[in-house]
DNA sequence: ATCAGCCCCTGCTAGC
DNA sequence: TGCTAGCAGGGGCTGA
Protein backbone atom coordinates (compact mmCIF):
# COMPACT_ATOMS: atom_id res chain seq x y z
CA UNK A 1 0.00 0.00 0.00
CA UNK A 2 2.23 3.13 -0.76
CA UNK A 3 1.82 5.64 1.33
CA UNK A 4 3.77 8.96 1.48
CA UNK A 5 6.94 6.97 2.01
CA UNK A 6 6.31 4.43 -0.27
CA UNK A 7 5.24 7.19 -3.05
CA UNK A 8 8.15 9.50 -2.22
CA UNK A 9 10.35 6.52 -2.38
CA UNK A 10 9.25 6.17 -6.30
CA UNK A 11 9.84 10.11 -6.60
CA UNK A 12 12.87 9.76 -6.23
CA UNK A 13 13.97 6.80 -7.78
CA UNK A 14 12.01 7.39 -10.96
CA UNK A 15 13.68 11.10 -11.12
CA UNK A 16 17.15 9.23 -10.49
CA UNK A 17 16.08 7.50 -14.73
CA UNK A 18 13.47 9.57 -16.14
CA UNK A 19 13.79 13.07 -16.02
CA UNK A 20 13.97 14.96 -19.56
CA UNK A 21 13.81 12.03 -20.99
CA UNK A 22 10.88 12.14 -24.05
CA UNK A 23 7.89 9.95 -23.97
CA UNK A 24 8.05 8.48 -27.60
CA UNK A 25 5.54 5.86 -27.33
CA UNK A 26 2.45 4.89 -25.13
CA UNK A 27 1.17 1.29 -25.55
CA UNK A 28 -2.46 1.09 -23.18
CA UNK A 29 -2.99 -2.37 -22.28
CA UNK A 30 -5.91 -1.72 -20.32
CA UNK A 31 -7.93 1.69 -21.22
CA UNK A 32 -9.60 1.77 -17.71
CA UNK A 33 -5.80 2.76 -16.21
CA UNK A 34 -5.75 6.44 -17.67
CA UNK A 35 -8.19 9.26 -17.68
CA UNK A 36 -8.88 13.17 -17.43
CA UNK A 37 -8.36 13.82 -21.03
CA UNK A 38 -10.22 15.50 -23.70
CA UNK A 39 -10.30 15.22 -27.39
CA UNK A 40 -7.18 13.49 -28.10
CA UNK A 41 -6.24 10.25 -26.92
CA UNK A 42 -3.99 9.83 -24.00
CA UNK A 43 -1.43 8.37 -26.27
CA UNK A 44 -1.43 10.99 -28.85
CA UNK A 45 -1.29 13.62 -26.08
CA UNK A 46 1.60 12.86 -24.54
CA UNK A 47 3.82 11.51 -27.74
CA UNK A 48 7.22 13.34 -27.58
CA UNK A 49 6.56 15.20 -24.91
CA UNK A 50 9.43 15.26 -22.11
CA UNK A 51 9.53 14.78 -18.70
CA UNK A 52 10.40 18.27 -17.04
CA UNK A 53 10.02 17.46 -12.89
CA UNK A 54 8.21 14.68 -10.87
CA UNK A 55 6.88 15.93 -7.66
CA UNK A 56 4.81 14.25 -4.90
CA UNK A 57 1.73 15.84 -3.15
CA UNK A 58 0.37 13.64 -0.50
CA UNK A 59 0.09 9.72 -2.15
CA UNK A 60 -0.09 11.64 -5.30
CA UNK A 61 3.04 11.63 -8.12
CA UNK A 62 2.74 15.01 -10.49
CA UNK A 63 4.78 14.35 -13.58
CA UNK A 64 5.61 18.01 -15.33
CA UNK A 65 5.28 17.18 -19.24
CA UNK A 66 5.85 19.80 -21.78
CA UNK A 67 3.37 22.24 -23.66
CA UNK A 68 1.72 22.73 -20.59
CA UNK A 69 0.43 18.85 -19.88
CA UNK A 70 1.07 17.27 -16.64
CA UNK A 71 -0.36 13.35 -15.65
CA UNK A 72 -0.93 11.97 -12.04
CA UNK A 73 -0.56 8.98 -10.77
CA UNK A 74 -2.07 7.05 -7.87
CA UNK A 75 -0.87 3.48 -7.00
CA UNK A 76 -3.85 3.33 -4.56
CA UNK A 77 -3.20 -0.46 -3.35
CA UNK A 78 -0.73 -2.31 -5.47
CA UNK A 79 0.13 0.22 -8.60
CA UNK A 80 3.69 -0.11 -9.33
CA UNK A 81 5.61 2.57 -11.67
CA UNK A 82 8.81 0.78 -12.75
CA UNK A 83 11.80 1.86 -15.21
CA UNK A 84 13.89 -0.37 -16.98
CA UNK A 85 16.63 0.46 -19.13
CA UNK A 86 15.91 -1.96 -21.94
CA UNK A 87 12.74 -2.97 -23.33
CA UNK A 88 10.92 -5.39 -21.66
CA UNK A 89 7.85 -7.83 -22.04
CA UNK A 90 4.75 -6.37 -19.67
CA UNK A 91 3.65 -8.25 -16.99
CA UNK A 92 0.20 -9.72 -16.96
CA UNK A 93 -0.94 -6.93 -14.78
CA UNK A 94 1.08 -4.00 -16.67
CA UNK A 95 -1.60 -2.07 -18.08
CA UNK A 96 0.42 1.36 -20.07
CA UNK A 97 4.29 1.19 -20.95
CA UNK A 98 5.25 5.06 -21.60
CA UNK A 99 8.76 4.18 -23.80
CA UNK A 100 11.18 6.77 -23.41
CA UNK A 101 13.65 8.11 -25.18
CA UNK A 102 15.97 5.58 -23.19
CA UNK A 103 14.50 2.88 -21.29
CA UNK A 104 10.59 2.42 -20.36
CA UNK A 105 8.68 3.29 -17.53
CA UNK A 106 5.97 0.24 -16.83
CA UNK A 107 2.44 0.86 -14.79
CA UNK A 108 1.40 -2.42 -13.35
CA UNK A 109 -1.65 -2.66 -10.83
CA UNK A 110 -2.98 -6.01 -9.65
CA UNK A 111 -5.92 -5.00 -8.10
CA UNK A 112 -6.70 -2.20 -11.03
CA UNK A 113 -7.53 0.63 -8.90
CA UNK A 114 -4.68 3.02 -9.49
CA UNK A 115 -4.71 5.58 -12.19
CA UNK A 116 -3.10 8.09 -14.62
CA UNK A 117 -4.45 11.45 -15.41
CA UNK A 118 -3.60 13.45 -17.79
CA UNK A 119 -4.66 17.10 -16.84
CA UNK A 120 -3.27 20.75 -18.12
CA UNK A 121 -0.39 21.86 -16.20
CA UNK A 122 -1.79 24.97 -14.45
CA UNK A 123 -5.22 23.51 -13.32
CA UNK A 124 -3.36 20.52 -11.78
CA UNK A 125 -3.83 21.70 -8.29
CA UNK A 126 -6.73 22.66 -8.85
CA UNK A 127 -7.87 18.71 -9.76
CA UNK A 128 -10.60 18.20 -7.10
CA UNK A 129 -8.52 15.15 -5.67
CA UNK A 130 -5.88 17.07 -5.30
CA UNK A 131 -7.40 20.81 -4.17
CA UNK A 132 -9.10 18.76 -1.04
CA UNK A 133 -5.66 17.08 0.52
CA UNK A 134 -4.65 18.78 3.46
CA UNK A 135 -0.77 19.98 4.58
CA UNK A 136 1.92 17.94 3.95
CA UNK A 137 2.89 16.22 7.10
CA UNK A 138 7.17 16.93 6.69
CA UNK A 139 6.73 20.39 5.72
CA UNK A 140 5.54 23.70 6.66
CA UNK A 141 1.99 24.94 7.43
CA UNK A 142 1.60 21.21 9.74
CA UNK A 143 2.22 21.88 13.30
CA UNK A 144 1.22 20.48 16.63
CA UNK A 145 -1.34 23.68 16.60
CA UNK A 146 -2.27 23.46 13.19
CA UNK A 147 -3.46 19.63 14.08
CA UNK A 148 -5.00 20.41 16.59
CA UNK A 149 -7.49 23.04 14.89
CA UNK A 150 -7.99 20.17 12.35
CA UNK A 151 -9.42 17.72 14.80
CA UNK A 152 -11.34 19.97 16.91
CA UNK A 153 -14.54 20.08 15.00
CA UNK A 154 -14.00 16.10 14.12
CA UNK A 155 -15.85 13.13 16.71
CA UNK A 156 -14.74 10.27 14.31
CA UNK A 157 -12.48 7.89 15.73
CA UNK A 158 -8.92 9.42 15.71
CA UNK A 159 -7.44 6.33 13.29
CA UNK A 160 -10.05 7.00 10.59
CA UNK A 161 -9.52 10.80 10.98
CA UNK A 162 -5.91 9.79 10.02
CA UNK A 163 -7.05 8.21 6.91
CA UNK A 164 -9.30 11.53 5.57
CA UNK A 165 -6.49 13.04 3.28
CA UNK A 166 -8.57 16.35 3.92
CA UNK A 167 -7.09 16.06 7.47
CA UNK A 168 -3.12 15.43 6.52
CA UNK A 169 -1.88 14.25 3.30
CA UNK A 170 -0.28 11.42 2.72
CA UNK A 171 -0.75 8.88 5.77
CA UNK A 172 -2.36 5.69 5.21
CA UNK A 173 -3.25 2.43 7.27
CA UNK A 174 0.08 1.34 8.13
CA UNK A 175 1.60 4.41 9.50
CA UNK A 176 -1.96 5.24 11.05
CA UNK A 177 -1.53 2.29 13.37
CA UNK A 178 2.04 2.98 13.56
CA UNK A 179 1.79 6.52 14.87
CA UNK A 180 -1.28 5.97 17.14
CA UNK A 181 1.02 3.76 18.54
CA UNK A 182 3.56 5.49 19.46
CA UNK A 183 1.72 8.46 20.66
CA UNK A 184 0.09 5.79 22.83
CA UNK A 185 -2.87 6.90 21.81
CA UNK A 186 -6.20 4.16 21.54
CA UNK A 187 -7.61 4.08 17.80
CA UNK A 188 -11.20 4.50 18.69
CA UNK A 189 -10.67 7.71 20.62
CA UNK A 190 -12.91 10.60 19.51
CA UNK A 191 -10.61 12.82 17.35
CA UNK A 192 -11.80 15.75 19.33
CA UNK A 193 -10.82 14.17 22.68
CA UNK A 194 -7.33 14.57 22.44
CA UNK A 195 -5.54 16.45 24.81
CA UNK A 196 -3.11 19.37 23.54
CA UNK A 197 -0.29 17.21 24.77
CA UNK A 198 -1.58 14.17 23.00
CA UNK A 199 -1.97 16.31 20.07
CA UNK A 200 1.39 17.20 20.60
CA UNK A 201 2.60 13.70 20.95
CA UNK A 202 0.62 12.07 17.90
CA UNK A 203 2.33 15.24 15.85
CA UNK A 204 5.42 13.94 16.51
CA UNK A 205 5.04 10.21 15.76
CA UNK A 206 3.13 11.14 12.45
CA UNK A 207 6.47 12.80 11.60
CA UNK A 208 8.81 10.43 12.91
CA UNK A 209 7.34 7.57 11.08
CA UNK A 210 6.98 9.06 7.78
CA UNK A 211 10.71 9.97 7.45
CA UNK A 212 11.62 6.63 9.44
CA UNK A 213 9.76 5.05 6.54
CA UNK A 214 11.18 7.60 4.05
CA UNK A 215 14.67 6.69 5.32
CA UNK A 216 14.10 3.04 4.92
CA UNK A 217 12.79 3.49 1.59
CA UNK A 218 9.18 2.58 2.33
CA UNK A 219 7.58 -0.46 3.86
CA UNK A 220 7.15 -3.27 1.55
CA UNK A 221 4.27 -5.72 3.24
CA UNK A 222 2.92 -7.31 0.01
CA UNK A 223 3.58 -5.55 -3.09
CA UNK A 224 5.14 -2.39 -3.01
CA UNK A 225 8.49 -1.81 -4.79
CA UNK A 226 10.15 1.61 -5.90
CA UNK A 227 10.85 2.39 -9.46
CA UNK A 228 14.04 -0.05 -9.51
CA UNK A 229 12.08 -2.70 -8.65
CA UNK A 230 13.74 -2.86 -5.39
CA UNK A 231 11.86 -3.35 -1.57
CA UNK A 232 11.61 -1.22 1.51
CA UNK A 233 13.14 -1.57 4.73
CA UNK A 234 10.65 -0.12 7.38
CA UNK A 235 8.25 -3.55 7.92
CA UNK A 236 11.02 -4.43 9.95
CA UNK A 237 10.15 -1.68 12.08
CA UNK A 238 6.49 -2.05 12.33
CA UNK A 239 5.38 -2.26 15.86
CA UNK A 240 1.75 -3.26 15.35
CA UNK A 241 0.81 -3.37 11.44
CA UNK A 242 -0.14 -6.67 10.74
CA UNK A 243 0.33 -7.87 14.10
CA UNK A 244 -2.92 -8.94 15.34
CA UNK A 245 -2.65 -11.49 17.95
CA UNK A 246 0.79 -10.72 18.49
CA UNK A 247 2.73 -10.05 21.51
CA UNK A 248 2.97 -6.08 21.98
CA UNK A 249 7.05 -5.71 21.63
CA UNK A 250 6.33 -2.74 24.26
CA UNK A 251 4.67 -4.87 27.44
CA UNK A 252 4.34 -8.30 25.64
CA UNK A 253 0.08 -7.77 25.71
CA UNK A 254 -1.68 -9.44 23.08
CA UNK A 255 -2.41 -7.00 20.25
CA UNK A 256 -5.78 -5.87 19.12
CA UNK A 257 -7.32 -6.24 15.77
CA UNK A 258 -10.57 -4.17 15.23
CA UNK A 259 -11.98 -2.56 12.37
CA UNK A 260 -12.29 1.69 11.96
CA UNK A 261 -13.05 3.41 9.26
CA UNK A 262 -13.74 0.38 7.39
CA UNK A 263 -9.67 -0.75 7.51
CA UNK A 264 -8.67 -3.08 9.93
CA UNK A 265 -6.63 -1.79 12.87
CA UNK A 266 -3.92 -3.08 15.12
CA UNK A 267 -3.31 -1.68 18.24
CA UNK A 268 -2.03 -2.53 21.72
CA UNK A 269 -5.01 -2.21 24.69
CA UNK A 270 -2.30 -2.04 27.51
CA UNK A 271 0.23 1.05 25.65
CA UNK A 272 -2.43 3.21 23.86
CA UNK A 273 -4.66 4.78 25.95
C1' DA B 1 -20.78 19.64 7.11
C1' DT B 2 -19.83 15.16 8.97
C1' DC B 3 -19.44 10.40 8.70
C1' DA B 4 -20.53 5.33 7.98
C1' DG B 5 -20.86 2.15 4.49
C1' DC B 6 -20.52 0.50 -0.10
C1' DC B 7 -17.95 -0.22 -4.39
C1' DC B 8 -14.18 -1.19 -7.35
C1' DC B 9 -10.60 -5.49 -8.36
C1' DT B 10 -7.61 -9.70 -7.94
C1' DG B 11 -4.91 -12.94 -5.38
C1' DC B 12 -4.28 -15.28 -1.42
C1' DT B 13 -5.81 -18.11 2.46
C1' DA B 14 -8.88 -20.52 5.65
C1' DG B 15 -12.28 -23.82 5.96
C1' DC B 16 -14.97 -27.53 4.42
C1' DT C 1 -7.57 -32.17 -3.91
C1' DG C 2 -10.68 -28.65 -5.16
C1' DC C 3 -13.97 -25.61 -4.28
C1' DT C 4 -15.85 -21.20 -2.23
C1' DA C 5 -16.19 -17.47 1.02
C1' DG C 6 -13.78 -13.97 3.16
C1' DC C 7 -10.32 -10.62 3.40
C1' DA C 8 -7.01 -6.99 2.03
C1' DG C 9 -7.67 -1.61 1.14
C1' DG C 10 -7.57 4.25 -1.05
C1' DG C 11 -10.61 7.10 -2.39
C1' DG C 12 -14.96 8.35 -4.68
C1' DC C 13 -19.56 8.25 -4.01
C1' DT C 14 -24.19 7.98 -1.67
C1' DG C 15 -27.41 8.69 1.72
C1' DA C 16 -28.52 9.54 6.47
Amino acid sequence: MPELPEVETIRRSLSQHILHLSIDEVVLRWPGAVEGYEGKSFEETVKGLKIQSIERRGKYLLFTLEKGWSFIAHMRMTGRLVYHANSQEPEKHTHVVLKLSSGEIHFTDTRKFGRLQLVRTEGRLRQPSLARLGPEPLEEGFSPEELGRRLAPRKLAIKAALLDQALVAGVGNIYADEALFRAGIAPERSANTLTPEEVEKLYTAICEVLQEGIAANGTSFRDYQDANGEKGAFQKELKVYGRGGEACRCCGETLERIRLGGRSTVFCPRCQK
